[in-house]
DNA sequence: CAGTATCCGGTTTGATACTG
DNA sequence: CAGTATCAAACCGGATACTG
């Protein structure tokens, strides 16, 4: 009898171990505009100008704090193209790669809630 | 030759699609602690002051404030008991249930990065 | 083009004290 | 127990002007 109580204490264990993991996610991407900016780069890289446009709403400050925090994470790399004038790139890595699933995830569920309040 | 562009303005489109989903999605679970709170009603209905336990560092003001907002979006489900005193329970409604799977998603992303940035 | 600097109002949040 | 009320602090985020 024993072992088949997997009681409050333990779910409070569960409970708090995926609280702590949910909050170590939203500090990375938890800001306003991450998860779009993750989502535009998703499909391709793109410019400073050109996500300034994609990600509606953004103004030029958000968009390159948020950017930096980003490349601080190691989520998205800036790469400044020799051309000019000067442009500079944002793209995912390998690891920034890994957020793509829940950046779907978020906006399915979205695409169904939409679908839910109107109908 | 028409049929392969699918280009700069088609992707441009798709972009905009994802971002106001994405948004969408954040209006409803967007908040500080909602995904912490729902993460937590998703092992078994809870009563304010078990929440105000579980959910490390959220003040009485949030709480309440965060479960008011998921009841109106129809997450979850407020139900007085008729005990001595008086004691609440929330838990998920079914469209609540919903959000699982990307509560699980999000907790375990940040299990991965905890180790990722420790390592 | 790709940002930075500054100013500033609005919102969010916490602490504390209180109510039924 | 399950909240609400009030105040003050912190932070967020937009507009604008500026730099290399």
């Amino acid at each position: 009898m024993e072992t088949k109580k997997t009681t409050t204490k333990e779910i409070n264990k569960m409970c708090k171990h995926n609280i702590r993991a949910i909050h170590d996610t939203l500090d990375v991407i938890g800001g306003k505009w991450k998860i779009s900016i993750i989502s535009c780069l998703s499909f391709y890289p793109m410019r400073y100008s050109e996500l300034l446009r994609e990600v509606e709403g953004i103004s030029g400050k958000m968009l390159s704090r948020e950017l930096k925090e980003l490349e601080m994470n190691q989520l998205i790399v800036r790469e400044v193209l020799n051309t000019h004038p000067i442009t500079v790139q944002y793209q995912l890595t390998e690891y920034g790669e890994t957020l793509k699933p829940l950046t779907l995830s978020i906006a399915d569920w979205g695409v169904n809630h939409r679908k839910q309040i109107i109908g």
